[in-house]
DNA sequence: CTGAGATCCTGGGGGC
DNA sequence: TGCCCCCAGGATCTCA
């Protein structure tokens, strides 16, 4: 599913290929997946406009638009944004196509149809319930520990809360939490400072390292070259129920927290 | 405000 | 081998 690290890898890759670029039509296939402002007709809303900004917020990725609009993307679990030149054929389970003047596309795929492509109007607060940017100066340690106090919640589920902290998803909050030697059940609340610090270096590193490595290919996730990443490779317990933990050779079990599968080691998690 | 549960989908894995 | 069943999972909405 792509999280933060493989949003970022999409959208590095678009503003290499579609930055600059004006879209000259578009087809909706699956209505549902494109969104746009009341009384708007999104095919209709975007012809026209060009792309002069790609950004990333959280797992969303932002196409900003000439008139000031932008399209906010989110690829929910399946969801992929492949860019095709002139002459390829049509990228399966495409429901959402938008082609430039230079008959390149940017295909929006999904075989799930989860995903969705929304337009929103400028100045619009389409991102006013996410959290914290997890390498923004805004969150620090001391941020984090202040979140994270008085919360009964599992420290697992408070990290797939987007609106605490935006882009952790179900592979890197595993991760983050066995890095920090945190058991995942923990609640919130009940961690120690120093834990809190480790687990915030564990987040921010294995986030950066994830993006060094163009994501996770665990799933579905592709980047927008329709290539994948490289980090599902150095995963020390997501999806590794059954196997050894790479740092003291216990046994790494699978639970279920907030709904979600969760893998972390029975013996060096506390 | 907080947390829990339902909902949306379909490919593919498991069971027989 | 082939067929059927059922489940994963992010964000959003509802409800307590």
């Amino acid at each position: 599913m792509p999280e933060l690290p493989e949003v970022e890898t999409i959208a590095r890759g678009l503003r290499a290929t579609i930055l600059g670029k004006t879209i000259s039509s578009a087809t909706v296939s699956l209505k549902k997946m494109a969104v746009a402002p009341p009384g708007l007709v999104f095919q209709e809303a975007v012809l026209g406009e060009r792309i002069t900004a790609i950004s990333r917020r959280g797992k969303y990725a932002v196409l900003e638009l000439r008139s000031g609009r932008a399209l906010v993307i989110s690829l929910r679990m399946t969801g992929r944004l492949v860019v095709q030149q002139a002459g390829d054929p049509p990228y399966p389970y495409t429901y959402v196509e938008l082609t430039m003047t230079d008959k390149s596309r940017l295909a929006f795929a999904d075989v799930r149809q989860f995903g969705r492509v929304r337009l929103v109007e400028r100045g619009e607060a389409w991102d006013s319930a996410l959290g914290v940017e997890p390498f923004s100066g805004a969150f620090t340690p001391e941020r984090f520990i202040a979140m994270l106090s008085g919360r009964t919640t599992p420290i697992k589920a408070f990290l797939l809360d987007q609106r605490r902290i935006a882009g952790v998803g179900n592979i890197y909050a595993c991760e983050a939490l066995w890095e920090a030697g945190i058991r995942p059940g923990t609640p919130a609340g009940r961690l120690t400072k120093p834990a809190i610090r480790r687990l915030h270096h564990a987040l921010v590193n294995v986030l950066e390292r994830a993006i060094d490595m163009r994501g996770s290919s665990v799933d579905d996730y592709v980047d927008a070259e329709g290539l994948k990443g490289g980090f599902q490779n150095v995963l020390s317990v997501y999806g590794r129920a059954g196997g050894k933990c790479p740092r003291c050779r216990g046994e790494i079990v699978r639970t279920v927290i907030a709904q979600r599968g969760t893998w972390w080691c029975s013996k060096c998690q506390k």
